[in-house]
DNA sequence: CTGTTAGCGCTTTCAC
DNA sequence: GTGAAAGCGCTAACAG
């Protein structure tokens, strides 16, 4: 059934029946009703495509993520997609997914009326650009530590420092002096060259040979706390630069006969779901993904509907605290 | 840019142009090469609500989500989703996401041509009657053990079976008898019914005393496996519903000061990210999730493009071995 | 407050 | 092989 049918049956004309369904204002009350309870009961409903052809608009944002984050997990990515669902949605935005690559589909952009592009590792500023057709769709983009450089798009960049300063204090509350680094061996790791005057601020002296650039998987993990822990002077408590990291850690802390956090105290970072289950249940930094999430959107709604220009926002992260730390170990 | 004035620009009628763009036989091969070629080069993209105004399809597909699947964690969600887009944006569909409750938006369900129903623990009948407009619009649901009650759509049904048959074979075969079984607590527990039958057919006997209905978190895990290995004649391995139960199942062991796998063997199920991280990384038994993708896509298109009755497909389980497992002890 | 009508940009007969 | 014209279902501007 399309609108003219529908008026016909209610014995109204068309475009009464189109303002009463738009919620205008110069339609009578009692008719907006009706015509309300009438489309419930006969089951009419508006043909979405004609609608937006006719007013120029999709109410569809795209989110665009990357095969892999190389930082969050899928976690990361539900969550995100969750929030943004939630408040785009309030809004009457409906969500278009497109995973994997961020490959050249610039074809179907102009069905959406704004993108939401998570960066990946890999993700560069000619990405961007493609993306968004030059700037000419709104964007926002989940960056890590600072904007790209495409200034058409606004960011939410991912600060990680307060979470780990917080890290760090707490592990010199407990006691401990000498703390192991293990990093992913990613480029542009922004907190590896923050750790130091990190340490420092939390009271604490950085010992270059502590640290490592391990990798992302947890063997990777369990290599560099071994190195670690084999030293002569042996770290009292091991951060590592991911959870997937710091777990294999904490197999390697029992390949070792000690226990965590017994022995050895471990803070991981990204708070995935698999930290919360790992034997013990890993302390570590999070990252408040729907904070993101509203953030963004709202950013990227003010630059669809109001043409707002784009602005760079960052939301940081706090410790979680588990079971994996103690205090330290003689 | 639209059609006419792109038309205005080659020196052609908008029919003409029209049919190069959807490759019709009845264009020269030239005149289309021509078309293509300057539609790239000016950046020219048909609108896609008018196009699919007229052609009364959208190209579009939903999948709904339900906010808590209880069942295989966001991981599995994102694996389907990128399975469901890879073959679903070979025929030409995009993805409308939607997650959170099914709630009842049957409202935008016309501008999709069809649903990726997502069943959770939850789902009824009912919902899959209303997300369908009573069956108007094709959808496949990925289901449980069995389908629900609402034949017009197509299921693709979760069997656990295999990969507990495999789990129980594996326990068998390193010389344990004594399996203890800890389940999630949730309705409709098809495994729950079969695993007497399943320890059968692996050799064993089957012990009531040795099953505990738990719950979701690790912490219901743990508890279980306390009460569980504090019997008289404790399990020497221990089945557990789902991975987060069986990473507290974990824990328990090792707060009993024993090991896993040395005193007793775990084993999980779902094969969460998770599962690859805990200590000792978890044997578990996993669903090949881009294949259930595959599946369900391929049974939606031929409903929507061959109006194909709707079928129910079944997709096991298997085994994946890690280190949670050893030789029975004593 | 309600009815009438001209498009939105495209596809697709129907002529040529 | 190509062009002209009739809609697809809706909104919004214009009359009344």
């Amino acid at each position: 059934m399309n609108i003219v049918e529908f008026a016909k049956i209610l014995n109204l004309s068309i475009g009464t029946v189109s303002r009463a369904l738009n919620d205008r204002a110069e339609v009578s009350p009692k008719t907006r009703q009706m015509v309300l309870e009438k489309a419930e009961e006969l089951g009419f409903v508006r043909n979405t495509n004609a609608r937006r052809l006719v007013i120029g608009r999709n109410y569809m944002i795209r989110i665009e993520c990357p095969t892999s984050t190389h930082i969050l997990s899928d976690r990361y990515l539900v969550e995100l997609a969750r929030g943004v669902e939630e408040v785009a949605g309030a809004h009457g935005y409906d969500l278009l997914l497109h995973l994997g690559t961020h490959r050249s589909d610039a074809v179907d952009v102009q069905e959406v009326d704004g993108l939401v592009i998570v960066a990946g590792s890999e993700t560069t500023a000619d990405d961007i650009r493609r993306l968004t057709q030059k700037g000419r769709t709104p964007a926002v983009v989940i960056a890590w530590a600072t904007p790209l450089d495409f200034p058409a798009a606004s960011y939410v960049c991912l600060d990680t420092l307060p979470g780990v300063r917080e890290a760090l204090e707490c592990l010199a509350s407990l006691g401990h002096r000498r703390i192991g680094y293990i990093g992913s061996g990613q480029p542009g790791q922004r907190l590896r060259d923050a750790f130091p005057r990190l340490m420092a601020e939390a009271g604490l002296t950085w010992d270059p040979a502590l640290a490592r650039e391990a990798g992302t998987t947890p063997d990777d993990g369990c290599r560099a706390a071994l190195e670690l822990l084999a030293l002569s002077e042996p770290p009292t408590a091991l951060f590592a630069r991911t959870d997937v990291l710091a777990s294999g850690a904490v197999q390697a802390v029992s390949q070792l006969g000690k226990t965590v956090p017994g022995d050895v105290s471990v803070i991981g970072h990204d708070n995935i779901e698999a930290a919360a289950l790992v034997n013990p249940p890993l302390t570590t930094v999070a990252i408040n993904i729907p904070d993101v999430a509203v953030l963004a959107v709202k950013a990227l709604l003010a630059m669809i509907t109001e043409k707002a220009d784009p602005i760079t926002l960052t939301v940081g992260t706090h410790l979680i605290v588990r079971r994996s730390c103690g205090p330290a170990s003689s």
